[in-house]
DNA sequence: TGATCCATGTAAGCCGTTACATGATTGG
DNA sequence: CCAATCATGTAACGGCTTACATGGATCA
């Protein structure tokens, strides 16, 4: 009874997946790397997982001493946690989520000040740009599995016609913010 | 000193910016209604984040009989209020945050059964169907505000390249999976 | 020399979900 | 007649973040 998944043991067993890694490694990949798209986890979130997982026969792990370096904790997938994942992946998905602080400062634009909501909209695009570039990169870099390039087109379409969107509207929307009377306190 | 608001609070004073409303009806909108691209908050969030609203002088409520149905507390905001909603609203964004279970399966799409990967990219494909569909109905409807109008455009603009994206490339999403071996247990 | 990286882990505490309690009315 | 809607709240439980503890190496 794989006695199921905790969405943090889930996207360990995937980073897992495509080779071994440590829990500090895990951590970078789900923030700044390939995973941080599916959950977004801490270290007192991985750890005691990897120690779950490796309790439980998903994971295997082998202590690696370097000289001057703290000991790393290299974690390995095993058959067992393999299938676990696929199962895992194989029900039902909860539906995506996408939760934006942007569109409700969009949502006010007329009662708030107009520098309030231009650098609302300069951050959204500065983020919608930095994730195309990753994704420029991860392509450049190499071409991954054929699954990770339909990712990254995918990743760029919706990007770019959101940020497309921006460039060309963002004026319209600076125009229905307040005058610059500076409501806002600090 | 606003004390600064939590998320919750935040969301129950935008919601009553725009007019009077029960926990109940708050909690509505932001499941079902124009809201819920903010955050997602339960009746455990929402009735003590309204009473301390109350408490701290952001809201006022009033008691509602009515024959037959329980009593309503029908909250309203207060200047107080909408100034600390401002404020918050005017402090630098966090960024926006997508999370999506059907990437992660894209990204596995070559380990998984056909009917896995098809039934994920389906069910995707509703959910932004079904979001185009709400903007439509509210644009239909009236035109709102200005702002909600930049809005629509904008969340049309993304999800339609999202969906359009998905019709054109799903099957070669597809075609990368398994044969239909039938991995999955259930 | 001081910050940042590497590296693992624990403990406390917050925040929020889930489930429960209550109950009349309306619609299928 | 059963389910859902309207309507408010509380209590327990759980999971995750934050902060702490530790410490050498490297880089600016």
């Amino acid at each position: 009874m794989p006695a199921d998944l905790s969405p943090v043991s889930t996207l360990c067993l995937a980073i897992l997946h495509r080779g071994e890694a440590t829990g500090y490694e895990i951590k970078k990949e789900c923030v700044e790397g390939d995973y941080r798209y599916f959950i977004d986890a801490s270290y007192g979130a991985i750890y005691p997982a990897l120690a779950r997982l490796a309790a439980e026969g998903f994971a295997t792990h082998r202590e690696e001493t370097q000289p001057g370096r703290p000991a790393r904790k290299v974690y390995a997938i095993t058959p067992k946690g393999r299938d676990a994942l696929l199962t895992a992946l194989s029900e039902p998905p909860e539906p995506d989520v996408f939760r934006s602080r942007f569109l409700l400062v969009a949502k006010f634009a007329s009662e708030l000040p107009q520098e309030v909501v231009a650098r609302a909209l300069a951050e959204r695009r500065r983020q919608l740009a930095e994730e195309l570039e990753h994704i420029a990169k991860f392509v450049e870099g190499e071409g991954d599995s054929p699954a990770a390039n339909w990712l990254a087109a995918y990743g760029r379409a919706c990007l770019s016609a959101s940020l497309d969107h921006i460039d060309t509207n963002g004026d319209a929307l600076v125009a229905l913010a307040d005058r610059p009377v500076a409501h806002a306190a600090e």
